[in-house]
DNA sequence: GACAACCTGACC
DNA sequence: GGTCAGGTTGTC
């Protein structure tokens, strides 16, 4: 489910409406969700919810104690607010409870991962110190650095959180449409010009799904169980066989890095 | 690189 | 029955 802009959307609501909370209560529902080492519930009650922060795809909830709490939606995870004492959805495998509503991890597939570890040592943990520069944050120049030394196609290297982190298959495809660059076209053999305008184009996509609060395709929601409208707006994402709006080509869908491509063979090379 | 693995559900 | 799905990791 979630890229960059959906897990942005979803920290921007929990900023807005439980920064400062403090914890109840923890019902632990699946244990197997967690990472590493389950918090025992004294540790957690009373503590505060300081604020929440995006690092590539993880949330980061940063808390009173000392401690962060790291959420990894992967492809079916949701974390939800939802008014207190009701019923829970089905695949929910943990519940906060604050003064007044309830924090919702839940997870179909269960691919997602929460970990709870020390706030100074969060930036070590295995899964974050091996990320590559924020997508929204990395300079044209270093992204065509990057880029330009990597021997692979192009949506590989974007797909890669090692090289750059928060892009995933949705992005990708919407950025490369408007950069006019071919998924499978070699990396290192882009030239610079076109390197740059695809940085310029990541940023107008992210920026744009963002202020849309995110794709919903099939799962995704925000922070109080709405859908985003971006998925409104996508250019070849999911839209195999259908007419380019640009030239009217048929949409095509390859695989490239195990993952389903949409590319306009017309206008994208 | 390609592929299977981790899971459940939707759709043909 | 088979295929596919916003992700990542580990294996040939």
């Amino acid at each position: 489910m979630p890229e960059l802009p959906e897990v942005e959307t979803i920290v921007r609501d929990m900023n807005g409406e439980i920064s400062g909370s403090r914890i109840e209560n923890i019902e632990y529902i699946t244990p197997s969700v967690w990472r590493g080492k389950i918090p025992g519930r004294k540790s957690l009650i009373a503590v505060r919810i300081i604020e929440f922060q995006r690092l590539g795809k993880h949330i980061l909830m940063h808390l009173s104690n000392n401690h962060t709490i790291v959420i990894h939606l992967k492809m079916t995870g949701r974390l939800t607010l939802q008014g207190p004492g009701l019923k829970p959805a089905r695949h929910t495998h943990l519940i906060i409870e604050f003064n007044g509503g309830e924090l919702h991890f839940s997870d179909i597939r269960r691919f997602g991962f929460i970990d709870y570890v020390k706030t100074p040592e969060v930036m070590d943990a295995r899964y974050i110190a091996c990320l590559g520069s924020d997508a929204l944050k990395i300079s044209a120049n270093e992204f065509i650095a990057l880029i330009k030394s990597r021997n692979r196609p192009i949506k590989a290297a974007l797909l890669d959180q090692t090289v750059i982190a928060g892009l995933g298959n949705i992005y990708t495809d919407e950025a490369l449409f408007q950069a006019n660059i071919k998924p499978s076209r070699k990396a290192s053999k882009i030239s610079q010009t076109r390197l740059m305008a695809l940085h310029r184009c990541i940023r107008i996509v992210l920026r744009r799904a963002i202020s849309a609060r995110g794709s919903s395709v099939s799962d995704f929601v925000d922070g109080s169980g709405k859908k985003g409208t971006y998925q409104n707006h996508h250019k070849v994402y999911g839209r195999t066989g259908e007419m380019c709006f640009n030239c009217g080509t048929n949409i095509k869908r390859i695989i490239i890095a195990g993952r389903s491509s949409h590319y306009c063979p017309r206008c994208q090379r």
